[in-house]
DNA sequence: CCTGTATCTACAGTCGCTGTAGAATAGGGG
DNA sequence: CCCCTATTCTACAGCGACTGTAGATACAGG
């Protein structure tokens, strides 16, 4: 039986996480010693695990939450486990698309200034308009 | 003079995120009509639209605090605003890197699922154990 | 003047944690 | 067996950058 501080050690996890993990549902209840410490088994450290690894690859918690339940039912289709994987998939595909326009527009205005005054800055010019952008990187965030 | 309504469609800024700017001291208290309603300047449509843009390439608050607080010392060196901009992009960069070695990984194990049963889906077995990824995509938040 | 839209303040909620305070417990050395 | 320190406990606040809500008030057009 492990005390929550070594189960932390073990999965590179912070204890407090740990307990938040619980307080949302999506680590169980462990069992308590007699002093209401918590105490967690083998099964627990995997579930840990799979949580961090995921978080690890981006994947949301509530889309670990769904997978995590899915693998609860061995003999069914994994066709919604595939699903959530594409899901998250299309978003850092998503995301890398807007972050290589941010780099192209950030890479250019500095190319463009050559450490002069700030009266003449390219990078603030370029800030306060974006009609001085290439592309359109507007849309969502980061 | 515009009301704050006004702004937001011209900036396409939610009022109550000109509201929050303002409380966090990032745009200035305005001048208000006897019934206490805000109203704006043009001085103040540039700031905000400087802030939009600026965030919408990803810059932080307070690198954007920054910009503001040197691009009001116009006969300065711009040495500052180059540095906060190549850091914004060194983060950008780091940022894509990440994203392509999950996008990587992300791709790999659905590839790897041929939509089988959950008991033996390629995508649960790689997020159980990362010692069947192949690169270190460990380390930060997405 | 009336009505409907806009604005006001104040506060809670989002996501995924992280940090803190103050009290209680566990476990090893003497 | 006692003590001491490290660990754990609960409860709550804070991060960043907003977004949403409720209930009250102000403004503008007809
Ligand atoms: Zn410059
Ligand atoms: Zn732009
Ligand atoms: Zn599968
Ligand atoms: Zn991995």
């Amino acid at each position: 039986m492990l005390a929550i501080g070594t189960l932390a050690k073990r999965t590179g996890t912070k204890v407090q996480t740990i307990r938040y993990y619980e307080e949302i549902g999506i680590m169980p209840e462990p069992g308590r010693t007699e002093g209401g410490q918590r105490r967690y088994g083998d099964a627990e450290l995997d579930r840990l695990a799979f949580i961090r690894h995921s978080r690890q690859l981006g994947f949301s918690l509530d889309a670990i939450r769904e997978l995590l339940d899915l693998s609860d039912s061995p003999g069914r289709s994994c066709a919604e486990v595939d699903a959530i994987a594409q899901r998250q998939l299309r978003d850092v595909e998503a995301r890398i698309d807007r972050l290589e326009a941010l780099r192209a527009e950030l890479h250019r205005m500095i190319a463009e200034c050559g450490s002069n005054r700030v009266a003449d800055c390219r990078i603030l010019q370029v800030l306060r308009d974006h009609g001085e952008c290439l592309s359109d990187h507007a849309k969502a965030e980061t």
